[in-house]
DNA sequence: AAAAATATAGACAATTTTGTCTATATTTTT
DNA sequence: AAAAATATAGACAAAATTGTCTATATTTTT
């Protein structure tokens, strides 16, 4: 399922052996199909592994499910990385954000938050868990938070939201929006993810509050 | 298979017979543990019928689960005319929103969107629960846009966001603020959706759009 | 009160999933 | 090339889950 050569070469390729394949397969099935609903014979028969060699690295599923946690943390990095790196202005990056999306839709390749559809399949999660979820939405937002705090809006005044108060409703507007396409299956509440970033990175008319 | 006989109330309390507690019983498990890890055994088991009776009223637990959209669909009409017929205006509104789902949290109630957990839990939706979904979420955006329709911010301006719009705005914030309080436990994201909302509310101080 | 419909009891087959063990093959190390 | 470590094959036990069947109790209808 993964790669052309899952054939019969164990070792041959350095990185690729047995644990890589399973937490690679894992990754790939927990964010497809979910994380409750595919079981170790899955991972191991998609993975081209056998199920000795499994036990050998993990004790339980919930060991894959942090290694999962953690590539899933790396992806998002990157992906963050990337697209701050492309974007000179927030209407770029809401704008590109949007592109990005759209086109893991369009190659199938979408299936929502990883993090929050795996929340979302555990009654609570434990320590590790937990944590690792900490780990990554915080360091997302700091990575949001500083491109927000080096970035201003096209006609930006200093009393634009703070960014760090902005980051958060970012996340959030994406949020909104994965779930909401999710549940219609109508892109429509992606696209209108970027005007909606853009809007809330302006001050809002009046500021009288509770 | 619809319900043959359901008029007849077959046991002492009427409208309690075995297909209503069962009914009940999936409702409480599939949203506080989830549909996937849910089996039929624990909704028998937990409702005090018996697995015959649970044959007699579903096929499968798919069966339930239309049962169950259709249930939630009404406790969310049900909890939005509450929350609109409290609230003369958004400011209002968007505080006792916050309000309710605090004291959920409070009581250990609250465990997330059902609409959107269930959603995240099956791999893809069949046309009956794909249509459920997508009645409830617009009978949702419905009742929101009619009540944004009459209900103004205090100092708004005719170039405030249309209802329409801004009822999707409500939404997404909503979700995400939710999504975010369920992946790191911290409630400070329910709170701040109240001002997230009157913000939103408000025509943003430039209008150059791309 | 008798008949009919409905609900529960309990056994149990069929299937799926997890987890273990021994033997053999393959790769890596020395 | 031999030894050691690692990976796969395959069988299989244990447990959990689903689904069916017959018998008996309980409620509703006539």
């Amino acid at each position: 399922m993964t790669k052309s050569e899952s054939t019969s070469s164990p070792k041959s390729p350095p990185g690729r052996g047995p644990r890589e394949r399973l937490i690679e397969t894992a990754a790939e099935l927990f964010y497809r199909q979910g994380y409750s609903v595919t079981g170790i014979n899955q991972i191991i028969a998609e993975s081209g592994t056998h199920k000795a060699s499994f036990y050998r690295y993990f004790e339980t599923k919930e060991d894959l499910a942090q290694a999962y946690l953690e590539l899933r943390g790396e992806y998002f990095r990157e992906f963050l990385g990337r697209l701050i790196g492309r974007s000179a202005s927030i209407e770029e990056f809401a704008q590109t954000w949007v592109k990005l999306t759209l086109r893991e839709v369009r190659q199938n390749r979408f299936f929502g938050c990883p993090l929050a559809n795996f929340r979302g399949q555990i009654e609570s999660p434990d320590d590790r868990q937990a944590h690792a979820l900490q780990r990554i939405i915080s360091e997302w937002l700091a990575l949001l938070t500083e491109f927000l705090r080096t970035t201003r809006t096209h006609g930006a005044t200093p009393r634009d939201p703070a960014p760090e108060v902005l980051a958060v409703r970012f996340l959030k507007i994406y949020e909104g929006s994965v779930q909401l396409y999710r549940m219609t299956d109508d892109v429509a509440y992606l696209r209108s993810m970027a005007d909606e970033m853009v809007d809330a990175a302006r001050r809002p008319t009046s500021t009288q509050r509770a």
